[in-house]
DNA sequence: CTCGAGTGGGGTAATTGGGGTA
DNA sequence: TCTGTCCCAATTACCCCACTCG
């Protein structure tokens, strides 16, 4: 059963991204204009996220050595 | 090559393709009407996408440097 | 032929994109 | 500089039922 699925990463919608950073799902799309996330777009324009990048990005910051 | 493959390009079904663009098989179709998608008719209406064709469109775009 | 799941077609509500502003 | 909200237009998601697929 597992011999249909050719090689689907999972995705997720800017409304799912934004719930996770508890923001506006405008901001999740500016964060994609900026290059600070990698967006898939539809056929239609719209953005879908890789759950991947955005679960590394909840987890920890690459950056930021020093607290304030 | 000893291979008794006819003609047999990996085809996928409205569900596989939705799965992957994380969208509705109804968007799929969508696409496949508004000719955006190559979509392959059986022989009872249905509709089955080439998997070469999904996937060049998951990828994007394989031109983009440091120019916006 | 029967059966479960998926698909097509149409219609309507919700989300998304882009720009401008606070 | 970054985010939230406004507008409007386009795209997408979910409802129905009948037919096709395997």
């Amino acid at each position: 059963m597992t011999t249909r699925t050719p090689d689907a990463e999972p995705l997720l919608t800017p409304a799912e991204v934004a719930t996770m950073f508890r923001v506006d799902p405008k901001t999740v799309t500016r964060w994609a204009k900026a290059g600070k996330l990698t967006s898939i777009r539809t056929l239609g324009g719209h953005r879908r996220y890789r759950e991947a990048e955005v679960r590394a990005l909840l987890k920890g910051v690459p950056s930021m050595g020093s607290d304030l």
